[in-house]
DNA sequence: CTGTTAGCGCATTCAG
DNA sequence: CTGAATGCGCTAACAG
């Protein structure tokens, strides 16, 4: 039989609220509000106890109490995604200080995140259908919520998003400017809006260019890691292949330089990349990844979560970044 | 306020009881276990009450009931390998049909996922180091624990592992058939033993051929995505640079494979690559990796661990998964 | 056959 | 330092 705090109490000859107090440290010579103060001679009887047991305490009683679990989620729909990665590890660093435990739900639909409601703040990436809204209001009711959008508005739920500005376009014309054949890849998962954009800023910029659209250009990508590869290679292995490349994310941005580097053309030589995302794995491969995006967004967002994660009652906001263009080897300058 | 069971019971004009017995599916014609049974007007009741409010059973109260979380943990030290993904996948789409919600807790000491005991099981994968078999056996008193190891034997938990059998010699001797110029990269994490098994195959193959075991053809690598790219480039930007690369995981071959790209070079015409672990991206990138691993491994951990949460009680045992060379075009057989 | 009462499980915390 | 109340949901035993 797993150990209770009762067993430490019988062993330790105490009640079960001075072992309480003992071992989540409100008896220590400070005691931090009113009353309380154990005993040093007590303390280390109850911590002796708790030791000899193996005593753990029960974090779902724990919770029931308290109301905290001391859990944050992130619900990250394709965790093999740098993206999604540059999130993780900057929320797990800045969690790890605070007691605070994050999990990670991956590649799943966000709406079993809403049910099972056992964190203090779970992370949606990538919301965007017109019926979501409602849905996360509704759920925000019952559990904080941060929602990444680049379209909603909070409802209850946190929201998290870029301001893109004129960056995606300015980024087109960095690729135009030089190429006349500018091939596209676009995630099948994205919802129109996020496209828009995204997408919007590619025909757009073809158009201030004075350059056709071209349906055979535009390459679509799903969730999966190799499909991105794959998409790239369909565009690098036409005849009149593109010579630069505007990808919706990093991710796919990278899988496009992987699947250059494989038909030996060089980058930025044979082919410029750019991506969208700005994350850590673009910034420090070889070649490093011309993107758009935040600057310090991932601590930025890690810090915004765990101050929602303690305190899980202030109201919704709105956490803004500013994407702006970041001009590196993949797709240089001059 | 969130609504608790009492609100429905109040709202539907019921007791609690008779809430919880048509919440949990205990109200039908069949009636599983005796006395119960509830009229399907006042089923229809509370649940139009239930939905009304917005009710979402408390997971704490009713864990702290039941014993149960209906939570997998995955303790997985290194997310953006791709055996972890695999992992991952096979055990999130194993869960989804059985109402267990699996979580990851991502690029972090096990130890910390042995505190934070709120799952019904725990994987972790790769513990090896002498002093851990003692901290698990203890752990796996209060919970049950699925540890993938090389060396370890069950102590109160389960036990998964390899055989690697000649699997790993061979694969140096596929290599050394054809190649003077063998390099290899290992990881800086994996325990002594483990290297034992796969780099101690690298030693043995060389000695076998006749070759010279050579210091500056041996990189080493950790757990950072880069880092394994950037030990690979070491490697291959030497004058005198190996024809043939043995890594000690997939996640490095696959690495080593990228770099030889970049440099230009043909995979498997310039260089020869062989991995770890048979993961599925290996599998199905281009070329497809050489590797040397188990064969349906990962749904096979994933219905063992869905096992070991539905019946936590049962004894601890050892789930094996016998390794072969598995050839594929980048190092093919001839 | 239908529904209720009452107690349980664990840790926390206020009032003494 | 302790007694006792508290939070939420589950379920055995019982009553209509």
């Amino acid at each position: 039989m797993r150990p209770t705090i009762k067993s430490v109490a019988a062993v330790a000859g105490v009640s079960t609220a001075t072992v309480s107090y003992v071992l989540s440290g409100r008896s220590g010579k400070d005691g931090s509000r009113s009353g309380s103060g154990v005993a040093p001679a007590t303390v280390l009887r109850v911590q002796e106890a708790a030791l000899a047991l193996g005593y753990r305490p029960n974090q779902s009683a724990r919770a029931i109490r308290t109301g905290r679990t001391n859990l944050l989620m992130l619900s990250l729909t394709m965790i093999s995604d740098p993206w999604a990665l540059d999130v993780s590890r900057a929320v797990g660093t800045a969690a790890a200080q605070r007691g605070i435990t994050p999990m990670i739900l991956a590649d799943t639909d966000w709406r079993v995140a809403l049910k099972r409601q056992n964190a203090d703040v779970t992370f949606i990436d990538g919301a965007e259908e017109p019926g979501d809204a409602e849905l996360l209001a509704q759920a925000a009711r019952l559990q904080r919520l941060v929602v990444f959008s680049d379209t909603m508005e909070p409802e209850g739920f946190d929201v998290v998003r870029p301001v893109a500005g004129s960056s995606c376009d300015q980024a087109v014309d960095h690729l135009t400017g030089r190429h006349h054949r500018v091939g596209c890849l676009i995630s099948s998962t994205h919802s129109t809006s996020t496209l828009d954009i995204r997408f919007g800023a590619y025909t757009r910029g073809l158009a201030r260019a004075g350059l056709d659209y071209r349906d055979d250009y535009v390459e679509t990508y799903d969730r999966d890691g190799l499909s991105a590869f794959d998409a790239a290679l369909r565009l690098l292995q036409r005849a009149d292949r593109p010579t630069a490349i505007y990808a919706t994310t990093d991710f796919a941005a990278i899988a496009a330089i992987h699947a250059a580097q494989r038909l030996q053309l060089r980058i930025p030589g044979d082919v410029e990349v750019l991506g969208i995302g700005n994350t850590t794995e673009g910034e420090r491969m070889t070649p490093s990844l011309t993107t758009v995006g935040p600057e310090g967004f991932f601590d930025g967002l890690a810090a915004f979560l765990l101050d929602r994660a303690e305190n899980p009652d202030g109201p919704a906001g709105i956490l803004e970044f500013p994407w702006k263009l970041i001009v590196r080897d993949s797709a240089p300058s001059v």
